[in-house]
DNA sequence: GCGGGAGTTTGACGCAGATCAAAACGGGGG
DNA sequence: CCCCCGTTTTGATCTGCGTCAAACTCCCGC
């Protein structure tokens, strides 16, 4: 008995949000113990999406936002012709399925690029639980609201960013990203393909093939296939602004 | 004493969500009268903006969160550079600075493009009014979303649409809105600039100038100046998708 | 009504990045 | 361990849109 109890206790314990090292990056970040609990809660069930899985699907019903556990997975909205573009690339403590709220469905495919684990968010729930809890509340807005601050940026990099500008931006997001999560900010596995990050930043496969080779080429970056080692963190943010601009 | 009364009371009915013409496309959307009446009362002031002036600008601190009441805006954001990029148009019912939430500072500049008048909303206030009112809290929520939803339909469009397409979109995009507000879908003003429409969708200005004529020649639309004139949506709805794609 | 500056249109030309092609690489499954 | 297919690299060529330039139009203030 007294054995069986304890394992449960462990099971719990290896996924409660009060034993998760992404508390301060996810949702319930800043919440005391007490609130902690109650979000812990609320989590439906964790769930495990292989790779090439979907989490969910363009057009489905929204029944839950979900935080990512670990792995890493990609958002790609659709043009009803068939053409697809990757919103965005998401990793742990990143919340997903904003976007559905507002019709209630969602807009994107979310799609695993390694086996990820996602903790299942009834949106119901957390409103009556933010409800009750200020400090939940803000910080779920505060979530929204930086994924709307980042499609603004996405939206600079597309509009107003030439291929070199681009791929700079992106890495370096990607460095800042792995390193507020306690991993090493200049050598990383992308976990996309060329084809993804190109569909990201709105360049072909072989323009962001040619620009890695290039900055290799100039001692910024060493690039061995999916392994990525920053050599030069301030040539990267040079890289952002001072090329020759275009508008 | 009568007389004066009734001129205080047509002021406040002339500025109160529940004689806005806007209710049902604005923060109150689906209230009762008296959840509406709690609202109005959050609501710390009416402001005009002339054409020309700043809202609020980029860095600033958050204070309010804005709902156009009428006249048309853009929002821009800034890149270290001087770069700029227009990263929305607004018009009534919108609500403005839901970007800021995330830092409590503006990241873009809001710029009245005509004469508005804003309604400004606390956002503390809003905050602890959506504890209390359900259905506030989630159309709150919904609008976000909404706001999420729509930037990824631009990254789209700056992602992986050719000109013609990206513009199709546009005039197609202001049509609805413009429809939804009960004005005509196939007649309009462009309250922009060419500069600016290209800004917003990652055009220089010329190429926004020559598609617009490619379009006229095509008798797909009438533009004068700013005055514009749809003379097929079923047109326009084709160029959006059915032109040589790239991907 | 007239002058001027901002906004727009149109043309000629150049270039960044797309497209096409083909070879090289790499890693997962049998 | 090897084979195969998806991914990546690199080169050659093409093109849509940017750039530069000049003329035209529309307001707005005087």
């Amino acid at each position: 008995m007294a054995t069986t109890l304890r394992i449960v206790e462990v099971n719990k314990l290896k996924t409660a949000c009060s034993s998760c090292s992404l508390q301060e990056l996810c949702l319930p970040a800043g919440l005391s113990s007490n609130e902690l609990k109650s979000v812990d809660e609320m989590i439906e069930r964790r769930r495990t999406v292989k790779r090439g899985d979907y989490l969910f699907r363009s057009g489905a019903s929204l029944h839950s936002l979900y935080a990512i556990r670990s792995g890493f997975m990609k958002s790609c909205v659709l043009h009803e012709d068939g053409r697809e573009q990757v919103a965005g690339f998401h990793m742990m403590g990143d919340l997903m399925g904003l976007d559905a709220i507002g019709t209630n469905h969602h807009l994107c495919d979310a799609v695993a690029l390694e086996d990820s684990e996602v903790c299942e968010i009834p949106l119901k729930d957390l409103e009556e639980l933010s409800r009750n809890i200020p400090s939940l509340q803000q910080h779920f807005h505060r979530i929204m609201s930086r994924e709307i601050a980042r499609d603004y940026g996405v939206m600079l990099l597309l509009g107003s960013m030439r291929a070199e500008e681009r791929l700079a931006a992106f890495l370096l997001n990607l460095s800042q990203r792995f390193a507020a999560r306690g991993y090493s900010a200049t050598e990383f596995h992308l976990r996309m393909t060329r084809e993804e990050i190109g569909s990201y930043l709105g360049l072909k496969l072989e323009t962001v093939s040619r620009t890695l080779s290039h900055f290799q080429a100039q001692g910024v970056i060493a690039v061995q296939n999916k392994h990525l080692r920053i050599l030069s963190l301030d040539n990267l943010r040079e890289l952002v602004s001072h090329h020759s601009c275009r508008s």
